[in-house]
RNA sequence: GUGAUCGUAGCUCAGUUGGUUAGAGCGCUAGAUUGUGGCUCUAGAGGUCGGGGGUUCGAAUCCCCUCUUUCACCCCA
């Protein structure tokens, strides 16, 4: 193969591309400075005993992982190959992350007399999966993650809700924000006598909205739960009416789980806040929401946008002992999770970006000649002490070539300073939009181009 | 990990039951036009047909493997 490519999954940006995932980061970081978080940055790679175990056994087998450096197979028996997983281990200590998370956990374990709690912390970096691509799957792709760590309090909750409706709104997309509870779903488990078999139960129902009721019973029943257990299960699928109703219900019928109870009375305290606060994007109590991380306790959170098919957009949920993992207890946390990949592709989809998102150079100099290009060179310099983007061309090319590069940048204005022009001090300015040309001094090409 | 699918010039694509030197449009370079772009015309450059192996007198075309693209499942942002 001769043609240069990149890796599987991964992609390049181009300039446009760029300008618009910027304005994505731009718009998700101001909200996060604005409710008073604060960056960090952490490794692109982790040892892999930090990521191992992590996020169940599918997950461990998409962690990238990276070959020691040196000879790292240095004194491996030939039999060791026989079980390559193994060998893995022992050639490999590192790992490209797998998401925010784990490694925040890791960094709040390493740094906590360092650091003030509650600690409200956001981080924008890629991570890294093994996956294989396909629709709004990448391999490599940006998590924007918000976190408050070290407080129980509900209030964390409703804000981070309360984030999520106003970067979405800045953003200009409709969304749908589902919001359960772990507890809840546990309770549910308990009182159809299935608890041991939680994590099953809610993977099973978290695809209520794509495979429908009966795919799910299927599933269930292939799990092992017995059948009067789906039974009792189904109208609790079924719940309809609004976020109250659905609450009054599920109260009633999740009286005897102790666990439940808990777990509603936390989803009621968390929309009652909500409700004075005015959120405007569609608040919803979806008990299908599952989500897989085995590591959520309390709330759950997901967003889907309206009006396009697409996986969510951003995901989060309290964690009640994340850290414990690496030796600090009582450390209960919640965040969410922006992913960046997926809304760029939505607002592609809903042609939502703003044309201010590729602006760039307003005036373009044409190079003629020696002395020509040091005159425009000074003109340059005097535009960008204005804050006007203008560059000088940088080849002594024919006038054709010089145009055709300003009209390709789509850059608005042309200006010549030729041997007439140096004489009297002028510029000719052209605007390439409408075609019109007029010799003018500096001082009023500075009026004409901003 | 499972199951499909794509790959021919920089880009988008033709290419007959396997048969001479693999084409088109756009783009690129040069010229018509030595200080005025977008239109037009002329000429030119550019391909080991994704890679490897096989069948055949002969492969872009048929077979196998592999990489890549896109999609679904699993799982997930």
């Amino acid at each position: 193969m001769s043609k240069p490519s990149i890796p599987k999954g991964t992609r390049d940006f181009l300039p446009i591309e760029t300008a618009r995932r910027n304005y994505i980061f731009d718009t998700i970081r101001n909200v996060y400075k604005k409710y008073g978080y604060a960056p960090i940055e952490t490794p692109a790679m982790e040892n892999l005993s930090t990521l191992l175990g992590k996020y169940g056994d599918e997950g461990d087998k998409l962690l990238f992982k990276i070959l020691n450096s040196g000879d790292a197979f240095a004194g491996i028996q030939s039999t060791a190959l026989n079980d390559s997983n193994a060998l893995a281990l022992q050639v490999c200590e590192k790992g490209l992350r797998y998401d925010l998370t784990v490694p925040f956990a890791r960094f709040v374990v390493q740094h906590q007399s360092e650091l003030v709690f509650p600690f409200k912390r956001y981080q924008l970096q890629p991570v890294w999966r093994a996956d294989r691509p396909q629709k709004g799957r990448y391999r490599e792709f940006y998590q924007c993650d918000a976190d408050v760590i070290g407080s129980t309090s509900l209030l964390n909750e409703v804000e981070l809700v309360q984030i999520i409706d106003e970067v979405f709104l800045t953003l200009d997309i409709d969304v749908v924000v589902k919001i359960n509870n772990r507890k809840v779903l546990s309770g549910i488990a308990e009182i159809i006598g299935e608890a041991d078999k939680l994590i099953d139960i809610t993977v099973a129902i978290d695809k209520m909205d794509k495979v429908g009721l009966e795919a799910v019973k299927q599933e269930l029943l292939a799990k092992g739960i017995a059948p009067q257990a789906i039974e009792q299960l189904q109208p609790i699928l079924e719940l309809h009416g609004n976020n109250d109703e659905k609450l009054t219900k599920l109260q009633t019928i999740l009286q005897p789980s102790a666990t439940g109870t808990l777990g509603v009375q936390e989803l009621k305290t968390i929309f009652d806040y909500l409700k004075t606060l005015q959120i405007k994007q569609t608040l919803e109590l979806d008990l299908s929401l599952a989500r897989g991380l085995n590591y959520y306790t309390g709330a759950i959170f997901e967003v889907k946008a309206g009006g396009v098919e697409m996986g969510s957009i951003t995901g989060g949920g309290r964690y009640d002992d994340l850290t414990g993992i690496f030796g600090l207890k009582n450390m209960s946390g919640v965040g969410i999770s922006f992913g960046a990949d997926r809304i760029y592709d939505v607002l592609l989809q809903l042609d939502k970006f703003p044309s201010t998102a590729a602006e760039s150079t307003r005036v373009l100099f044409f190079n003629l000649g020696e002395a020509e290009e040091r005159q425009a060179l000074q003109y340059v310099q005097q535009l960008r002490s204005k804050n006007i983007v203008a560059e000088i061309y940088p080849d002594r090319a024919k006038l054709k070539k010089q145009f055709e590069y300003a009209d390709r940048r789509t850059i608005p204005f042309a200006a010549i300073v030729g041997e007439d022009e140096l004489k009297t001090n002028t510029i000719s300015l052209k605007n390439l939009k409408t075609g019109e040309q007029q010799v003018v001094s500096i001082d009023a090409l500075f009026q004409l181009v901003k």
